[in-house]
DNA sequence: AGCGTTACTTAGTATTATTACC
DNA sequence: GGTAATAATACTAAGTAACGCT
């Protein structure tokens, strides 16, 4: 439930601002420097409006034809390739700062005023960069000192610091606001509707207009179509028989395998007879092949890879019909600190039971850390303690009180010591640990799935700590228990033989539950959530799903027009749940955003889709919104569109009295009634397979601008810049990291230091032939950033060097004589080269000051030219990473390449433009996706 | 219908490994 | 060869969406 009253302003200041455009034209898009045109799909590198069209087929004709984000208009800014686009330059593309820091994360809500920025975040406070959609960061101090062109700064948005909050006193209940019924709106748009769920009287009586008539099946009713569970289990696992014949098992696996008798395996299958054959088959080879296999376990790896993508359709609900694995790994109990390491109370030093002290532990590790200057870190943590400390007292008989009374020091600095000294081993010390750990895990690291070695993902029970919630959330610094065997749930074959847990103690529980794919689950304490143990990302099971994931989104394709048609129409309907409903859709398609399910009271308050607020979007006439509010993770999602007039006047009636802030914009919409209605467009659609399509679409369209004979380095740069795009488009952000600002300040210096000998080429030049200033114009500007200043500072820098380097070669030279039994060279030898050196860099001062700079030995105009020419591309080249960097500096592109982006679009473009893979994917995502690599020729379309 | 539960995907950050740099 | 910068991986929180009970 949401609270009415929630300190919402406050709590956005930090998210950088991206100001996203939704109109179609780019004509429409008059305020560049602060909306632009509604793409957020496409932004090209240049960003902005080549949208363009998924499509189903490989044909790029009818790739124009369907536009992934375009708008109602027909005629949308789709373009096969977006040559207008590319037209722009870049810098106008860049997104401008408006401001400088903010943090990612929203801290504190509480203290969220004006001075925000003053406290310590958890995080560092980013850095906006602009992509495509130029973000604007509340201003704070920093000016940014952007690399890229700059861009102007774009105004300061209204409402960026405070979410206008319009309600006026109007009489409202204390709960949500309710809205007048259909029947009640003077003309149909004219108010908003009532709340959803009970309260507000139903549209019943409201005319229908025709898409409202439509029968919206509800999710249970549409789940009876094949589709939903029942299809699963009615079919059996068709692909299955195969895979017996996997391929080398470790022995004691196998063992376990025949012991075992399979066929037991099976019972809640409603599949039945299908599956029942299909297991008699499994261990059928499993017996066959066992002699010989066991002979080779010793070499146990190079079992030959299942392909699980060729076998067929693999559809159900029955996931496995043998399971082995070896539950959950402990981690190691807990030790107890020296003695003579202790906390204080009071100024006292205190001994603490182990269980307690363990508590205080964890605290006295985050001494440095901002989670204990938080009011409610710090309260939930004590309130824990407190508890721990009635069980477990100190020895002195001493009643602990108060927080502020404890010193945790002593700990903290022994937790320093023992991490210098971890960090002082020798190789070798390491590495026996290392090994010592990899033997222990061993065992876990793998399960036997149908005869198949698949590996693990997370096989470690999560050791006791102090929660780490994000954002604020009411449950952080609470303590999170230590788990016993007697906490865990296992779900393991048939017929197999139980493990037993690597600490004493015995399972909470044992099933066999084969329409599942975890293998072990538990209750966390802190917020009664389960957790679970699954295959790792490269397995079979994950593999399938997202790979299914992928094609879900690929049969968009074939219904997103009429989709948008539908919703673009469905904004006008008089029935207000279909236009709010059309309304959230909208959002959904153009800017990704995520569902918004209803969230509890003891979560951190964040938003999706449809449960945004009353405060959360700001209008701005005239079709302007302004999005602000904390998703997923607590970051913040601030962005201006241009959208779409119908849009904007929906917009307008769901916010009008006598909803005020805290009220449900989309009072009338659930994510359970979406996806229903969505399921009616499409089998199987729901909200999150849009930001899938979007993402993927908007991926593939960004390659196009891949340059041909470009060098690799090139391409590759190409397909980070499309990578980013996505990742803006989804909003995923990164902590900008604390040596951001020093390694952007020395490739800075660098680039100048570039600039600097480009400088003494062009004196030469012209030094050698006057005339050239006049030819070569271009040449006669001086660095706009190389004031005497740096340069002063540069050539004492550079004087330093040589000096460093000429003692250096002094010495070394004469440590060669002697090993020669040579004479050294005597000291009078180095201080005539530093003599040299000095009245080098003399002349250097000197040349700076007249500008003019003697010819070396051998120059011609043609040569220094050329070497003027050469010194461009570097500066050029040390410039668009910089560039880059900074663009990328906030923005993550790894979860979109994890999960958004087809990985099938990766292989196909390295094939076609011949990088190597491994330059895109690292060595996991490699393993992850080894269907893609499977499937995907250089043809390969979305 | 409403709401808690279950299962699984998506997410940012902390930690560790690798590479770059001196 | 040691250290700093960067990339990869590990970790676990926080979403989505279906399920299932009343």
């Amino acid at each position: 439930m949401r609270h009415i009253l929630r300190h919402w302003s406050s709590v956005l200041q930090r998210r950088p601002f991206f100001v996203l455009p939704l109109s179609p034209h780019r004509s429409l898009c008059r305020h560049a420097s602060t909306t632009k045109p509604l793409r957020p799909i496409m932004s090209g590198p240049s960003e902005p409006m080549a949208v363009v069209a998924p499509s189903f087929s490989s044909d790029p004709a009818s790739l124009a034809a369907h536009a992934p984000q375009v708008l109602s208009n027909g005629v949308n800014g789709r373009q096969e390739d977006s040559s207008s686009d590319e037209e722009m330059p870049l810098s106008q593309h860049t997104p401008k700062k408006i401001n400088g820091a903010n943090g990612k994360r929203i801290a504190n809500p509480s203290s969220s005023n004006s001075s925000e920025d003053d406290r310590p975040l958890t995080k560092k406070p980013r850095v906006s960069t602009g992509l495509a959609r130029k973000r604007i960061v509340e201003s704070d101090s920093e000016q940014e000192s952007s690399a890229g062109p700059s861009s102007p700064p774009a105004p300061p948005v209204k409402s960026a610091t405070k979410p206008p909050s319009r309600s006026n006193g109007a009489i409202k209940p204390k709960s949500k606001a309710r809205s007048p019924s259909d029947s009640e709106l003077s003309s149909e748009d004219e108010r908003p509707l009532a709340k959803k769920g009970s309260k507000a009287p139903k549209r019943s009586a409201s005319p229908v207009k025709k898409p409202a008539a439509k029968p919206r099946k509800s999710y249970k009713e549409s789940s009876g179509s094949e589709d939903e569970k029942p299809l699963a289990k009615t079919v059996a696992t068709k692909g299955r028989k195969s895979n017996g014949s996997a391929s080398a098992r470790v022995k004691k696996e196998e063992e376990s395998e025949d012991d075992a008798p399979l066929a037991k395996g099976k019972k809640r299958a409603s599949a039945g007879a299908d599956s029942s054959t299909a297991r008699k088959d499994v261990k059928k080879k499993v017996k066959e092949e066992s002699g010989k296999v066991k002979k080779e376990v010793k070499e146990e790896d190079d079992e030959e890879m299942y392909k699980w993508w060729e076998q067929g359709e693999n559809d159900g609900s029955v996931k496995w019909t043998t399971l082995v694995h070896n539950g959950v790994l402990f981690p190691p109990p807990y030790v107890p600190l020296p003695k003579d390491v202790k906390m204080k109370y009071d100024g006292q030093s205190i001994t603490l039971p182990p269980e307690s002290e363990e508590v205080a532990g964890f605290f006295g590790a985050m001494l440095e850390t901002d989670h204990v200057l938080d009011p409610v870190f710090k309260k939930n943590f004590f309130n824990d303690f407190k508890d721990m400390l009635k069980e477990f007292p100190p020895k002195e008989n001493i009643r602990i009180t108060s927080l502020e009374k404890c010193d945790f020091r002593p700990m903290y600095e022994h937790f320093e010591r023992e991490r210098e000294k971890k960090k002082a081993m020798t190789r070798e010390e390491k590495k026996a640990i290392k090994e010592a750990k990899d033997k222990l895990e061993e065992p876990y690291l793998y399960a036997l799935v149908d005869g198949r070695k698949e590996k693990l993902g997370n096989f470690r029970a999560e050791p006791p700590a102090l929660f780490r919630g994000r954002g604020e959330h009411p449950k952080k610094g609470t303590l999170k228990k230590r788990l016993r065997p007697e906490d865990i749930i296992l779900n393991i074959g048939k017929d197999v033989p139980i493990p037993k847990p690597n600490i004493p103690g015995n399972w909470k529980g044992v099933q066999h539950d084969n329409t599942v794919t975890w293998l072990a689950h538990w209750k966390e304490n802190v917020n009664n959530q389960a957790k679970y143990v699954f295959l790792a990302a490269s397995s079979s099971w994950k593999g399938q799903s997202d790979r299914s994931k992928f094609e879900k989104a690929r049969e968009l394709i074939k219904h997103v027009d009429k989709i948008r048609k539908d919703y673009t129409e469905d904004l006008k309907s008089k029935v207000m749940a279909d236009r709010q409903r059309a309304t959230a859709l909208y959002f959904i398609d153009r800017l990704a955003l995520r569902a918004g399910n209803e969230k509890g009271d003891d979560e951190a308050e964040t938003y999706g889709c449809c449960s945004l607020l009353f405060e959360h979007v700001t209008l701005s006439p005239p079709n302007t919104i302004i999005f602000d509010f904390l998703g997923k993770d607590s970051m913040r999602f601030h962005q201006e569109v241009d959208v779409d007039i119908q849009v904007f006047k929906n917009i307008k009636i769901f916010k009008a009295e006598p909803k005020k802030k805290g009220d449900d914009i989309f009072d009338r919409l659930t994510t359970s009634g979406l996806n229903a209605y969505l399921n009616t467009q499409m089998k199987g659609l729901t909200a999150k397979v849009f930001r899938t399509y979007n993402a993927s679409w908007t991926f593939q369209q960004q390659l196009k601008t891949t340059p041909k004979n470009g060098t690799v380095q090139e391409k590759i740069a190409a397909y980070n810049t499309a990578n980013r795009e996505v990742a803006i488009l989804c909003n995923h952000q990164k902590t900008v990291s604390k040596n951001f600002e020093q390694s952007f300040a020395k490739m800075g210096d660098k680039v100048r230091a570039l600039k600097y000998q480009r400088m003494k080429l062009r004196y030469q030049l012209f030094t050698l032939e006057p005339k050239m200033k006049k030819k070569r114009a271009d040449l006669a500007e001086s660095e706009s950033d190389m004031d005497d200043e740096f340069m002063e500072r540069h050539e004492e820098e550079l004087r330093e060097k040589a000096v460093e380097a000429a003692k250096k070669k002094f010495e070394k030279e004469n440590t060669k004589l002697v090993a020669e039994k040579e004479k050294a060279q005597p000291k009078s030898v180095l201080d005539e080269r530093l003599k040299e050196i000095k009245a080098e860099f003399k002349e250097l001062a000197k040349e700076r000051k007249t500008k003019k700079v003697e010819p070396k030995k051998g120059a011609t105009v043609e040569k220094l030219e050329e070497q003027i020419q050469k010194m461009e591309a570097r500066i050029a080249a040390a410039r668009v990473q910089m560039e880059d960097r900074d663009k990328t500096k906030d923005v993550a592109l790894g979860t979109s390449k994890i999960n958004y982006i087809d990985p099938r679009l990766t292989v196909a473009w390295a094939r076609k433009y011949d990088v190597p893979l491994e330059k895109l994917f690292s060595k996991t995502l490699r393993e992850k996706f080894p269907w893609a690599e499977a499937e995907a020729d250089a043809d390969w379309v979305f």
